[in-house]
DNA sequence: TCGGTAAGCTGACGGCATGACAGGACAAGT
DNA sequence: ACTTGTCCTGTCATGCCGTCAGCTTACCGA
């Protein structure tokens, strides 16, 4: 099947060397939260790793290949973003606990892997389908199903027929993406963590429902 | 004053070096637009510009240098965003066309700007601090005035005391960058430019005034 | 017209990363 | 011990980086 481990020449890899193929997979993942980029070497990943560049190149094209690698794994990771939103209520208290829960849950996870998720970021915006495509896979666990709870709740009339659901969905998910990449940003602006969450939900809760939470 | 163009080894540029200059900086931004910011090198910038990589270092440190002087032309070019947002109504059907505009003009400026915006988001969200002071000049002249709209509307008791102006200013100017810069994102969600930005508006209407707008 | 001076550019070079290969080390079964 | 297939690395050609000395060009005052 599809879980067979593969070197860069076809060979099947066996336990030793998926154990190195995975610390070369972490040491990456180090070296991108710790340095730029444009600056991440293959040797500087194979020295960190106790191994040369050469076995590198064995089991990845390049270092892109190996980000997409990781990035891949995140993606699986994320799918379990989708509990945050799939099935809650958006009426009443429930409905303001619904867009605290849910941004406190991803900014979390984003925070959690935003070095590996910059990378994805810049790769989508250079306009390369892979990075697309597993950026999408993360985000549509989150904005399938607020897709479908902008809908239920226009369907029910409680709002307006001009709204497109899934551009009011994906807006407030990069939104949420976006200041969780840069939440530096915001203490320059001299708000604070604690106080960025709840405004935040705020406008999670404004979007989706078009009314001001009752807390 | 410091108006004065100078060199890497401290000469002052004459016209046909500020010429040069001015064109290693075009070819690196063309550069930016075509290929990865990882791929960019300083030897392609330089044949591209009809002169010799030796040459690039006579003008910038390092590539670095040179994506900071083009993006540092843009952010004050950003300034005139200001006027999209300072002194602007968003009462009735004047706030509707508020944001209507507003959405509009800083998507186009940042879809128009879209390349070296990435590198500087990039920059930023890995934590140089020369990008990141860039990031916030340009955010600024934005949020600011957003900001400002906010607290008067605020102080008239139209929106709750437990909102922070700056907050909600800042997280939709980001919301607002990050759908320019991931446009394509969209696109895969089935939603149609046409249909974006009015309710990019709405969004943006609402975290602002707290109501839905008027049209 | 003629140097003098500073600006402007490049060839060339040591250093380092890349990416490929062949061959040696190692583990496991016989 | 021998075989087989996995795993790693030394080595090499190639190409980019970043710097320097030195050449050419433009400007200017005498």
């Amino acid at each position: 099947m599809t879980g067979q481990v593969r070197t860069v020449d076809g060979r099947v890899a066996g336990r030793r060397g998926q154990a190195t193929r995975q610390k070369l997979l972490d040491c990456l993942s180090e070296m991108l939260s710790s340095s730029p980029y444009r600056d991440v070497k293959v040797i500087d990943v194979a020295r960190k790793a106790g191994t040369s560049p050469a076995t590198f190149y064995q089991y990845f094209p390049d270092v892109e290949g190996a980000v997409l690698e990781i990035a891949d794994e995140m993606a699986k990771e994320g799918a379990s973003l989708a509990q945050l939103v799939a099935g809650r209520s958006w009426a009443g208290k429930a409905g303001w606990a619904t867009a605290e829960e849910f941004v406190d849950g991803f900014l979390d996870f984003w925070r959690h892997h935003d070095a590996i998720l910059r990378v994805v970021d810049l790769g989508a915006a250079e306009g390369d389908k892979r990075f697309h495509r597993l950026r999408m896979k993360i985000l549509n666990s989150v904005t399938t199903p607020l897709t479908e709870a902008v809908e239920e709740l226009r369907a029910k009339g409680r709002v307006d027929k001009d709204v497109n659901p899934a551009a009011i969905a994906g807006s407030l998910v990069v939104m949420l993406a976006a200041v969780a990449s840069h939440q530096k940003g915001f203490t320059t602006l001299g708000v604070k963590q604690a106080e960025l969450r709840p405004n935040l939900a705020l406008l999670v809760h404004l979007g989706i429902t078009g009314r001001k939470p009752t807390r």
